[in-house]
DNA sequence: TTCCGGGAAC
DNA sequence: GTTCCCGGAA
């Protein structure tokens, strides 16, 4: 599909008179270092603005840099975690902080592909770090920028693939204001999808979410609350806390310490470090 | 009580 | 293609 440069303009000048009126404020838009910039963008994967704020402010005053966080236990990593969902990104996060120290001096890359090679850091991640710590124009896509696009060029589209989002982004894109235009963007995309049902689902890439209620991800978390407040505990421990069948008790423990998430001595289980 | 939403790794 | 979480809304 194609567009006219003039329909790209007037899209280019809703968003931000849009922008002008009803920018959101977010912490992480005020502390635009690198570490600051990577520790929000990892937290919002998969998980909304509302419950990232609280957490973000905490976790940046327990741990302020990379060298930081490479040092701090794993437990604590997980402590205030809590609450935040998806588990293995505080690990990926830990080994990220690590590498960083260790390999880059502390100096988190300013390359998108480089990014991309750090655990839990995928090509949205990466573009976004990109994007807002160091104001390049990379072009990525997430899910209020996918909105907005298809709220305003594929109105009545079904299934539409993120590759032709892509070379619409990259037309769109104010390549002299990165920034700037993707804040805009996705407060402008936020805004429609309040509006307006959902447009991202009528994304290719859109899927609906199994029942949370009985599974294993439940579980999980279960698990990881528990080992959390009381430092170890047995399978038997476990399987009064949790209130599960051992055999789905077993399979989750060995996927968690398979994921580095806990570790087994003898028969207890604890949060590794 | 069920539904809904959001990126990466495998 | 399938698997990871959690809490607010419906």
């Amino acid at each position: 599909m194609t567009f006219s440069g003039h329909r790209l303009v007037q899209f280019q000048k809703k968003v931000y008179d849009y922008y002008s009126l009803h920018r959101r404020k977010m912490p992480w838009r005020e502390i635009l270092s690198p570490y600051s910039i990577f520790i929000s963008e990892v937290m919002l994967q998969q998980t909304q603005v509302e419950r990232v704020i609280s957490k973000y402010k905490v976790f940046l005053h327990v741990f302020p840099s990379f060298k930081s966080l490479a040092a701090a236990p794993l437990r604590d990593i997980l402590s205030l975690w809590s609450g935040l969902g998806y588990n293995r990104r505080a690990v990926w996060l830990h080994r990220s902080a690590k590498i960083i120290v260790n390999k880059y001096q502390g100096k988190l890359p300013a390359d998108q592909a480089t990014l991309q090679m750090l655990p839990g850091i995928g090509p949205h991640t990466a573009g976004s770090i990109i994007a807002f710590a160091y104001n390049k124009p990379v072009v990525f896509i997430e899910t209020n920028i996918r909105s907005a696009l298809l709220h305003d060029f594929y109105k009545n589209k079904d299934n539409v693939h993120d590759k032709e989002l892509m070379s619409l982004i990259e037309i769109t894109l104010d390549k002299d204001n990165p920034r700037t235009w993707y804040w805009a963007l996705m407060d402008y995309g936020s805004y429609i999808k309040k509006k307006f049902s959902n447009p991202s689902r009528r994304s290719k890439h859109h899927i609906q979410q199994k029942a949370f209620h009985g599974s294993n991800r439940q579980l999980r978390g279960r698990i990881l609350k528990n080992l959390l407040q009381k430092v170890k505990l047995t399978k038997d421990d476990l399987i009064v806390l949790c209130d599960v069948h051992p055999s789905k008790l077993q399979n989750n423990l060995k996927d968690l310490q398979r994921e580095g998430l806990i570790s087994r001595d003898g028969d207890t289980y604890s949060i590794p470090q």
